[in-house]
DNA sequence: AAAAATCAGTAGC
DNA sequence: ATATGGCTACTGATTTTT
């Protein structure tokens, strides 16, 4: 056995991936990253102690606002299969049970199981290098459609606790079981109090079961206030585990004060190295912050910071399923090359598939972008408005070559434009006309339509609801 | 000056 | 021997249009 070590894992990586173009276009981002935080903290310094306590006391004023309409009456569920792909695998084939194994292929794994997290082996760890770390890794295919179907026996079982269910992926989901709660207090009485546990506990035990039941899958599950802190919860016992966070303010506060900024949704890579370079890596400490945090991030963020440091998060799971899909597009990687007619005929190829989605989910779009990623990574977009929605394979793809060609163009002849990427997108969606069906379906269907995009003309568009949950769910900067 | 269009960047699964 | 995915949604800066 080897592998083990943290160490020991991080040099065979580093060793792999050194010299490549991969990694030199790693280092160069992060090198821009390492100069902007550097600004930053210039800016930093320059601040004056009176407009930094101006700054620290508006930042309190809005807390408090915040701190008033804090929510504590749902009980929020967030439930995550364990392994997902994964799992599915080495139940479908026992023979992979007790063998390192992960769903993916040479270049990209999507999942591992458990024994094979403990060589290093991870999600979006190219195959080869996962190879290095684990020679006896066991690579797996991925079967989307079998996930798929795995994924509509879970959500089942969710449909009984709470039919509103929002499903965040394949093998995720937020309930609000407040109201199921309530109806069936007295069903769980016995049970709860034989196990000394809350009501809620025991009801997502019996609902994690249920899933185990049907699926022959484990799940874990996060219990709290809000969508954020369940989301936190339902990773600490993984797997085949749950958690309860208390709804009471000093619980919650308790909890997020220790907690690592990384470990809430929405903070990544980039946002981390950030607010570690102004000595915050704990969300307890973005509150005697605040007034650094508001001369050098914009309102969005700090909306979304404030929320973090009070443990606020979204209640109302009716802000997640509403609003249709915006965006559809596929994209490929190849061997990079710089033929044109062989890049032209992708973008050709490429625009039929996404033909052949778009009209699976009857949808024509307007806005067609081509996404192009260089031999050295660096990607790029370009996008044309059409007069009205297609999604006729010809006019996207006429369109997208001519996109293409702009870019190719603009390359010197000694050095054409060398690619590994290419894809077609297409926006401002709406959905199709149905053409040579019953007049009752094309009317009803106009009138669809026209109700929507009035609703997106009058109101500001039809984002307001979204709006606000995507200034709580995501944070970026510059 | 406001609104729309365009693009890079961040993030999650 | 070489080699790092595909999809969706959003923010924020900048440019262009109205
Ligand atoms: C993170 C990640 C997940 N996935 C897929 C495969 C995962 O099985 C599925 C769910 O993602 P996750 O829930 O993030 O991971 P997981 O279910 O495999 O493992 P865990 O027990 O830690 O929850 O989404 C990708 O395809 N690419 C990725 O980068
Ligand atoms: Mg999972």
């Amino acid at each position: 056995m080897q592998g083990f070590d943290a160490a020991k894992i991080n040099e065979i990586i580093r060793k792999a991936s050194e010299g490549s173009r991969f990694y030199q276009h790693k280092q160069q981002a992060q090198q821009k990253l390492d100069a902007k935080i550097k600004e930053m903290l210039h800016t930093a310094q320059q601040m004056s102690p009176q407009l930094l306590e101006k700054a620290t006391k508006k930042m309190e004023a809005v807390a408090l606002e915040c701190e008033a309409g804090r929510d504590l009456s749902r009980t929020i569920v967030h439930v995550d299969m364990d392994m997902f792909y994964a799992a599915v695998e080495m139940r479908d084939q026992p023979n992979l049970k007790d063998v390192p194994m992960a769903v993916g292929g040479n270049s990209m794994l999507s999942t591992s199981n458990y024994i094979a997290r403990k060589f290093g082996v991870r999600a979006g760890m190219p195959g080869f290098i996962a190879r290095q770390l684990c020679p006896a890794l066991v690579l797996v295919p991925p079967n989307f459609s079998k996930y798929k179907a795995v994924s509509r026996v879970v959500e089942q079982v969710f449909a009984i606790y709470d039919p509103n269910y929002a499903m965040m992926s394949l093998d995720e989901a937020y309930l609000d079981i407040t109201d199921y709660m309530e109806a069936n207090a007295d069903a769980y009485q016995a049970k709860s109090e034989v196990d000394n546990e809350t009501l809620a506990e025991a009801i997502v035990r019996e609902m994690r079961l249920k899933i185990q039941e049907a699926t022959q899958l484990t799940a874990s599950a996060g219990i709290a206030a809000n969508t954020r802190l369940a989301k936190v919860c339902s990773d600490l016992n993984k797997p085949n585990g749950q958690y309860y966070l208390p709804s009471d303010t000093r619980a919650i506060m308790d909890f997020i004060n220790k907690l690592p900024i990384r470990k809430i949704s929405g903070i990544g890579n980039v946002t981390e190295q950030q607010l570690k370079a102004l000595g915050i890596t704990l969300c307890g400490q973005i509150r005697p912050n605040y007034g650094l945090l508001r001369l050098l991030f914009s309102d969005c963020s700090l909306d979304y910071f404030v929320r973090i440091s009070l443990g606020l998060g979204e209640t109302d799971l009716s802000n997640y399923t509403s609003g249709e899909q915006k965006s559809i597009s596929t994209e490929t990687t190849f061997t990079g090359t710089s033929c044109k007619q062989k890049l032209m005929q992708m973008v050709s190829d490429l625009s039929i598939e996404l033909h052949g989605d778009m009209k699976k989910k009857g949808l024509v779009g307007k806005l067609v972008t081509l996404k192009t990623k260089t031999v050295n990574f660096v990607l790029k977009t370009r996008s044309m408005a059409l007069g009205e929605p297609t999604s006729d394979p010809e006019v996207m793809g006429k369109v997208a070559r001519k996109l293409l060609i702009a870019e190719m163009e603009k390359c010197p002849v000694d050095e054409p434009l060398s690619l590994r990427l290419l894809g077609v997108r297409m926006s401002n969606l709406s959905e199709e006309a149905s053409s040579g069906r019953a007049k009752q379906t094309t009317i009803s269907k106009m009138f669809e339509k026209q109700t929507v995009s009035a609703g997106r003309e009058s109101s500001s568009n039809y984002c307001l609801v979204t709006e606000s949950v995507a200034r709580e769910v995501q944070a970026f900067h510059d």
